[in-house]
Order: structure tokens, then C-alpha cells, then sequence
DNA sequence: TAACATATGTGAATTTAATAACATAAACGG
DNA sequence: CCGTTTATGTTATTAAATTCACATATGTTA
């Protein structure tokens, strides 16, 4: 098999296209080209091309591409031909803000329980959920067939948290918490922080005044 | 004036750094080195020592680097030696979540202003701030200095928002509707996409399922 | 004070990613 | 059925980011 390394921007693009084939698909469209998606989501149409290629053929010269064809085969690339159960841990604000997202469920993320060690937070409804005590988790899991955690609780508990998942047979894991985890190198962990690009944001604010000195 | 382009790879490990730096600060710890922050964050040491050499020379060889003055350094950089105004877009359950989140105000970020259009929540108080009505955020935005904007409205109305900042002399956009808005080139934009990292989760658990075939 | 250990700063080499350019294939019109 | 148009797939080119390797500077010890 011809292994071809797929770069991580490619497959961050992938799910930025999936989802906008939705939208066309939703919208009743059902060709497009590739600089119709580059300028949808605001890309180059080589770079469209380009990260479709490490999968396989999927348009017509001179045509494009059939927006229900390709929108199932990025869902399958993706992996979202699937359901997949998460487990958030963590009921705080996050956690909460987390297990009422619809653009998990949308795409076939199904939230199979929300986890606490806050007393004043364990058996609270949240939405058709109800926070479980943490020692609940690896019950749970195996019921529920977890694969992958989601980490929404304050730096201080989070490694703990994380060495929970791993323990009970999670294989990858998001980490809101701003601190670098330590797993099993066969662990796939990817962090969000909620405010590195605002420090972008700053950042490209304060150069550019300086260059308009 | 020597104007590098500083790759906006390097802004975002710099910020990381910088909230490391301060954990070391707040532990006591005067002196690091390029290899200890590496192992702090995940990266490698040259890959530190590069990022840092964008702008200027702030160790000393065979020692390391001052926490303290580092930590300086890396706030000033990313314009973090004063106070950011946000206006938070959307009262829903993320922007709650982001107006409660404490990493912003540790870092300087001021909310200044919670922002929603449904009559249900407008006047409802999160922490010490109420939530405004839209039409109301012209006047706060220019009273309170508001220069950054984050979206946290559904998709429907992600556009509109962002016109309303950009008609109001916002000047940056942390956005986390999961759709390519439309700005002026001179506006600051990033966007947010809570399910874009997920997928790359399930992406590379399939990925690897089908290499272990 | 000389030798050694340590860790930075940086230019070169390497790797990786993005862009451009173009050959190829499909559709259409006369 | 041939020429024209269109848009893909792919190769070549350019650009960018990361890693490597080492010269340089500092502190320490004998």
C-alpha cells in the first residue's frame, strides 16, 4: 500500500470543505468546482485540488465535482461514516457550553456522557445528559464505547484527567486546558486554546502599528 | 526598521510559551532554558530558540533565560503589556462559556460587553456584566474602546455580526461560527472551529485502522 | 587563569507545504 | 465529428518552516 503522508493542514482543510459541501448540499446545489469551494472557504482552488489528490479522483475535467459524491467521500476520509462517542469531562461553563454544541451532533459526534468531581455538578441535567460523578467514567465508557474524551476542566486537574481517559481505553483525546498533556505516544491528543488566537489577533495589532511608525 | 515576516506558526507557539513562563514564574523558578521550555510545550529546543530569535537576543549562552524577563518579553510581543477591550457576540451557551472563561481575563482580555438580538436574554446578568441588545453596541463599542470582536451566534447570523463590527471600528474578529466570513483585508480575522480538530481525531483513528490492515 | 561544561544564537541544510503551470479529459456547438 | 471551452489531476517550481550543526559566550572549577 502506497503510504503517503497526508499533511495535517490538508486534513484540517478536509473538514473546513465537508462541511461547506453540506451547506451546497442543504442548498440544493449539486456540481461545483474547485474555485467555487476555494472562494467558499477561502482558499486557493490548486490547494482544493491539491488536498483531494492524497485521496483519490473524485471530479470531472471540465464538469467538477458532484457535491453529493464528494460531500460523502470527505465524511468517509474524515471517518464520519461512523458514529463516535465522546465523553466531555468536565460540567463547567465549557463543558456545559460544549455538551449543548450542535455542530457535534451535526457531525455524527454523539455525546455519550458528561463527567464531574464537583458534587454541586454531578446529576444536573444538561440537556437529555446528566453529569456523572467521575468514577463513573470507566463504567461508562466501556457501556458506552468511548473513544474519545474531551477535556474541559480547569490546568490543575487536567493531567489527572487525561491519565483517567487513557487508563480506561481512550484513544484520542481534545484538550481545551492550557497545558501540554502527558500520554502514551499511541494516544491521539490535539489541543484547542481558547486564547492563543486572540494573542494573534494582538499580536498582528500591535505589529502593525509598529510597521506604520 | 528590518521587517522579518514573522510566521504566525511562531506567534502561536510564543503565546505558548509565554503562559508557560508565567506557570514557572508563579512556581518560583528564575532561570530556564530553551531545552526545559521545549519540554514544557512540546516542541523542540531549536525550534524555541528560533521562535525567540525573531525578536532579538533575550538568554544568555550558557546560562538560559530569566523567567521574569522573558515572560515580559513574550507579553510585550504579542502586544500583552496592556489591556484588551472584547465584546462577546451571542449570549448562547459558548458565549456564556467565553464570558466566564477565566484564561481571558488572566492575560489582560477585558470583556467589555456581551452582545445578543434574542429578547430572552437581553438583560440577563453573566458575572458582572448584563447581556446588551445588539442594537446597542455601537454606542458601548465606541465608549468602551472595544477593538476586538468575538463571534459566538449561529452560522445564520455570523455575517451580519461581522458587519456590524466592521461598521463599529472593530479592528480584530475571533470568530467562531464554522463559516469564512466576509471582511475588509485590513480587519483581523481568525476563526474557531471546535469540530475541525475532532475530525482530525477521527481522521487519523481511522487512518490508522486501515495502515494496521 | 586555563580548561571544561553548558546553553544560546544563527547560518546552512533539509524537509515540508503551497503555488503555478500545464497536459488531460469531458462536454458542447456547429 | 472536429474544434473550442472548461475544469480536473499532476508535475514542476517556488516558498516556507523546521532541524541540524556549530561557533560563540558565559560560568565554574581546579
Amino acid at each position: 500500500m502506497k503510504t503517503l503522508r497526508v499533511p495535517e493542514a490538508t486534513v484540517t482543510r478536509l473538514s473546513i470543505y465537508s462541511r461547506f459541501l453540506e451547506r451546497l448540499d442543504r442548498n440544493g446545489v449539486t456540481t461545483v468546482s474547485s474555485g467555487e469551494i476555494a472562494e467558499g472557504v477561502g482558499v486557493s482552488p490548486a490547494q482544493v485540488r491539491k488536498d483531494l489528490a492524497y485521496f483519490g479522483e473524485f471530479g470531472t475535467r471540465g464538469v467538477g465535482y458532484n457535491v453529493k459524491d464528494l460531500m460523502k467521500y470527505t465524511l468517509k476520509i474524515l471517518g464520519l461514516d461512523q458514529s463516535w462517542s465522546l465523553a466531555i469531562m468536565g460540567a463547567g461553563n465549557l463543558g456545559f457550553a460544549l455538551c449543548t454544541y450542535r455542530g457535534f451532533n451535526v457531525r455524527g459526534f454523539n455525546i455519550a456522557g458528561v463527567f464531574d468531581n464537583d458534587p454541586t455538578r454531578i446529576g444536573k441535567r444538561i440537556g437529555n445528559l446528566e453529569v456523572q460523578a467521575l468514577e463513573k467514567f470507566p463504567e461508562i465508557a466501556e457501556r458506552e464505547n468511548i473513544r474519545i474524551g474531551v477535556i474541559a476542566v480547569p490546568i490543575s486537574a487536567a493531567q489527572e484527567v487525561a491519565d483517567l481517559l487513557v487508563k480506561n481505553g481512550v484513544e484520542a483525546i481534545l484538550n481545551f486546558a492550557p497545558v501540554a498533556l502527558n500520554v502514551p505516544d499511541e494516544i491521539e491528543i490535539r489541543n484547542v486554546d481558547l486564547s492563543v488566537k486572540l494573542e494573534i489577533l494582538t499580536f498582528n495589532l500591535g505589529f502593525r502599528a509598529a510597521q506604520s511608525l
